[in-house]
DNA sequence: CCAACGCGTCGGGAAACGTTGACGCGTCGG
DNA sequence: CCGACGCGTCAACGTTTCCCGACGCGTTGG
């Protein structure tokens, strides 16, 4: 994981570790060894996950004192959900409920 | 890539290949040498990228004769969205016209 | 019945990936 | 100013992925 990454999303996301990492940082900005926590990894194995997630710009990050905090930056995301779009057309009987979900955040 | 991993949605979405192969299947079904011919790769390469979607569970084989017809099985991918459907949080802006795409679909 | 076709799968080699221990650099506290 | 902390990065190794050529099996057409 030494080389130049590919910084493509979809890769990105194929490794559970880096989509708990964003899911954590979904909450807000967290340092290293705070988010290492979570995992039964070394930190080294979790910064390079991180390096990961840096080089598919879907995290960046904030050097704070002798830490460094990293916060999420969904937009490289969108690149999924636009591959998904089209295939929603296929389960349509939940796209109500996704309707509904998107009303409610629309119209609190 | 000869064992039987069950592989998860992510890692089936995470070659370029693949996610073609399923843009390809949303047209309806097709056979081996008919998806093969898209790409500039030998036919076993196609028929083992082919399996792990099968693995997947994101498509399915209907034997017709000597040729073997690929579904598109989008269901697993409700996982994806799932997954991404917090995110969208962040983007609000976009939602709009996702909501209007889902307003159309629903009152056409 | 036999040759050609369509396809899956195996063998194997190259490349990419994930993990760990070791090292280095900047920062903070005493 | 010095040792502890927080973190990135490198070297190395085992594992997985990706691709191809070769083979085998069932189907089809002559």
């Amino acid at each position: 994981m030494v080389g130049v990454p590919p910084t493509d999303v979809f890769s990105a996301l194929a490794n559970p570790v880096r989509r708990k990492l964003l899911d954590s940082l979904r909450e807000g900005p967290r340092a290293v060894n705070d988010l290492a926590g979570q995992f039964e990894l070394s930190r080294p194995a979790v910064s390079e996950h991180l390096q990961v997630l840096r080089h598919a710009r879907l995290v960046r990050e904030e050097p704070r004192g002798r830490q460094r905090y990293y916060h999420l930056e969904p937009d490289p995301l969108v690149e999924v959900r636009d591959w998904l779009h089209p295939f929603e057309h296929y389960w349509r009987e939940r796209m109500r409920s996704l309707r509904d979900l998107l009303d409610e955040e629309n119209n609190p």
